[in-house]
DNA sequence: TCGTTAGATTTAGCGTATTAAACGATCCGC
DNA sequence: GCGGATCGTTTAATACGCTAAATCTAACGA
């Protein structure tokens, strides 16, 4: 049901492919380890596990895998995102909204933005 | 760092002692058979890993012990939210509100809700 | 008193995320 | 052709979260 649970680096991986639209393993080995070291094996068998459940899957281009994502971006921001709302925040947007007002400094100019998005709501 | 990671039923646990202030594991056990079966002694046993990571403490009375949380709920629900923020919006507030006016459905009274916090941010 | 009950504690198994070494196959340069 | 580099595959180990039975212990009731 929940198709798109990701642990931390899954979630790494995942974005590498959503930037990239695809890539080697090593391609992703090498973009993750500008930010934190990470063996390129683990990479490996990350994207394994990935491919198992269902997330990305591969083609062969020479000998070498290229990898590319299965589930859009937008699918796996909704899931993580409904996930919080209704795990923390009983389900309702407004609540969550409220405590990113109350708790999160955002500035003069990300508050025009979003007033913006509401007045743009239908 | 994360001084609250919690699992679904860990949070479940939280939330009842959030609500109730303090509660027996008995207490607990009943509660979350409301919605959803588990055995008294599956909650005894994440009670005891809840307390060994410092979410919860207990006080004894008579033979019995009261637990209560260590963490508050807002402390919680910040770091979740700061989680999810960080992770998948990439620590863009506005991003997410964007997410979160686009896809999730959000009634008219609840935008005027949001509008009217918006308008109340100094 | 003594069995029943209701606590707490111990122990264990399953699933998944993460980590990475070890191994085998293949290709490229020399 | 050969050795190192590069791929993919196999195998393991660690750490949690969740699950719950089994066991120990103390109180309660008849």
């Amino acid at each position: 049901m929940t198709a798109t649970r990701l642990g931390r680096v899954q979630l790494l991986i995942m974005q590498t492919l959503w930037n990239k639209r695809q890539a080697t393993a090593r391609d992703i080995t090498d973009a993750l380890n500008e930010s934190e070291p990470i063996a390129h094996s683990t990479v490996q068998t990350l994207l394994r596990t990935l491919e198992d459940k269902g997330s990305i899957a591969h083609k062969s281009e020479g000998r070498t895998f290229v990898f590319y994502p299965l589930v859009a971006e937008d699918k796996y921001k909704r899931s993580a995102t409904r996930d919080l709302l209704d795990r923390v925040f009983g389900g309702d947007v407004a609540s969550l909204v409220a405590h990113l007002l109350k708790n999160e400094k955002i500035s003069r100019k990300e508050l025009r933005e979003i007033r913006q998005l509401i007045d743009e709501q239908p």
